[in-house]
DNA sequence: AAGTTAATTCAATAAATTTTGAATTGCTAT
DNA sequence: ATAGCAATTCAAAATTTATTGAATTAACTT
């Protein structure tokens, strides 16, 4: 025997193995929610996520609640901002971010 | 000047600095999302989860659709029952897998 | 209990991500 | 044009995650 009977039984009434190719995204679509996944997948980036929840804010006010070094602060933003989760733009001296529709639908 | 007007004004209105804090998740539960998002984030774990969400399936026929080693396999379907998308057990010799509820909203 | 198949675990290596601190860029005001 | 502040970029080091192949465990069969 080579795969259990119950299994190849489902199996073939979901129209067998060939079938199940057609339900998996292609290469190109499941590297980009990957992508997406991976910028949540961090405690600091998830917090910048909901402190721009509510409204937007510049690195300065983010920064004074996450205290950290402002190179790694910017490495991190860039991420959200990479995989379209946040964005940001120069306002005078500062730089401010906002959640986009993505980013909205993560928190979800 | 050391924040933005408009953005003092808009946190002033949402209960100030203080209030910021009040909306973010604990440590605790940002851990455990980003460990989700974690296991979400590869291309080889969503198809994992893409091939599960249909019908359960034991390892052979999950790999014979990913060609894999098979520790390097086993490795991906850790990550994925650790993090409670998907769980497993044995039926005679072989373990079948299955998406989880967790599982099945991450793929909506 | 010995043999067989399915799948996992382990330890070593390879690869990718994150952190750090110094240097730089962008914007404003003098 | 220079000075000053906000934030980013860069290259090196540290850490984490993923891959590999060999060894092991689990369940079944004879």
């Amino acid at each position: 025997m080579e795969i259990p009977e119950q299994i190849q039984k489902e199996l073939d009434e979901l129209g067998g193995f060939e079938a199940l190719a057609g339900r998996i995204p292609s290469e190109t679509e499941l590297e980009e929610k990957s992508r997406v996944y991976h910028a949540l997948s961090d405690p600091l980036r998830l917090t910048i996520l909901y402190l721009l929840r509510d409204q937007p804010l510049c690195v300065c006010v983010i920064n004074r609640f996450m205290r950290l070094a402002g190179s790694k602060l910017s490495y991190h933003l860039n991420i959200l901002k990479e995989s379209g989760l946040i964005e940001g733009e120069y306002h005078g001296n500062w730089i401010i971010y906002s959640i986009t529709d993505l980013g909205r639908k993560a928190l979800k």
